[in-house]
DNA sequence: CGATTCTTTGAAAACAGTCAATCTGTGTGG
DNA sequence: CCACACAGATTGACTGTTTTCAAAGAATCG
């Protein structure tokens, strides 16, 4: 399990003798089974979690009860709301297992002081950082710009590697479109 | 002009000695008239750029010629295209200004030697990006979520210092509606 | 196999977009 | 200072797309 997070390190940086050590003493391992909830709407949420096996996602429900679906998250990616984190205020989203799934989790306190000590884990962070607002800023472009079909084939090309892991319906809730007009979508492009 | 920046900096974090003057003497000074291009679509972007005073806006335009708002910027807000930035491939956005606007700039390349040896600076970035992050994640979350009244609502409670700087069918393109569109839902809510 | 969940389909209603015309306000040049 | 031009905003009629609601048809899981 431990695994996993140690392979995607190892890819990532080189850590000086003893800081791998004094990361997987923080960490904690943590197995959630599908439709199991990692984090409530109002619970207040305090880890930095990475994802070695499974999927979740994250989303809002809204007042007529209807899920909005905010991100995905797959093996080797991370999970969680930063927001809750950073204000320490109650979270405004779930996020719950769409498969059975595997995670490290480090509070957040322990890794910011993992971050202060190790320059190259900080950087890391910064650059995660970097590269999901960028995502942010394409799927915003992405939703002004394109026509419901088009959101759809984009999503196919970008994340083919997990799109068939997820129920339409949620690939739906995604896209902003209710899951009758994206069965629609799909009948409409198989024609051709 | 610059002092617009130094008072912001001075209120984010305490510069050593030496440092102020560091930062300063890699500056650059930039006037903007109204309609004049930041940056065009296929230029790289190799900025941080600090707005002073006016205002600017970051748009798409699609294939079919219409513009897509990202985003806007106004004094004490950063701007640029970090996505061209950061990758060295040509933007596919437009940043102009929508007022007479002033700008302190900074190659990426000064900037990123500044952060490094001013560690309060890279901690202010970081800051910076996080809340970036969050408020696009809530505004993914506001696309899925809101109708297209209840987005327009929001936007003028969470921009309510600028949104008058802004013409109507700018904040339309921003909401992702047409000009048309929000003539009506301005028509509907003010008979309320 | 039965139960539950997910997907598909249909028809009607609601909504936003398009196109074209008019109105309004601002700023410029005569 | 006026008149005109121009850009932005509004309005109306029409079209097209998406949602809604309801029901039937697959697929999945214990």
């Amino acid at each position: 399990m431990y695994d996993v997070f140690q392979k995607y390190l190892d890819n990532k940086i080189t850590l000086m003798p003893g800081e791998k050590e004094k990361i997987r003493s923080v960490a904690v391992l943590k197995k959630i089974r599908k439709r199991q909830f990692l984090l409530q709407e109002g619970d207040v949420w305090k880890y930095d979690a990475f994802i070695t096996k499974g999927c979740v996602r994250t989303y809002s429900i809204d007042e007529k009860g209807v899920e909005h679906i905010i991100g995905f998250a797959i093996e080797n990616w991370w999970t969680g709301d930063r927001e809750s984190l950073l204000s320490a205020e109650p979270s405004r989203f779930n996020i719950d297992a769409i498969e059975d799934s595997e995670l490290v989790l480090f509070t957040h306190t322990n890794f910011e002081m993992l971050c202060h000590e190790i320059p190259a884990l900080n950087n890391m962070v910064l650059q995660i950082l970097q590269r999901s607002f960028i995502a942010q800023q394409n799927r915003i472009q992405a939703a002004l710009s394109f026509t419901a079909e088009e959101k759809y084939k984009q999503f196919l090309l970008k994340y083919a590697d997990f799109a068939l892991r997820i129920p339409q319906s949620m690939i739906a809730s995604y896209l902003g479109i209710t899951p009758e007009t994206l069965s629609r979508i799909r009948k409409q492009t198989s024609k051709k």
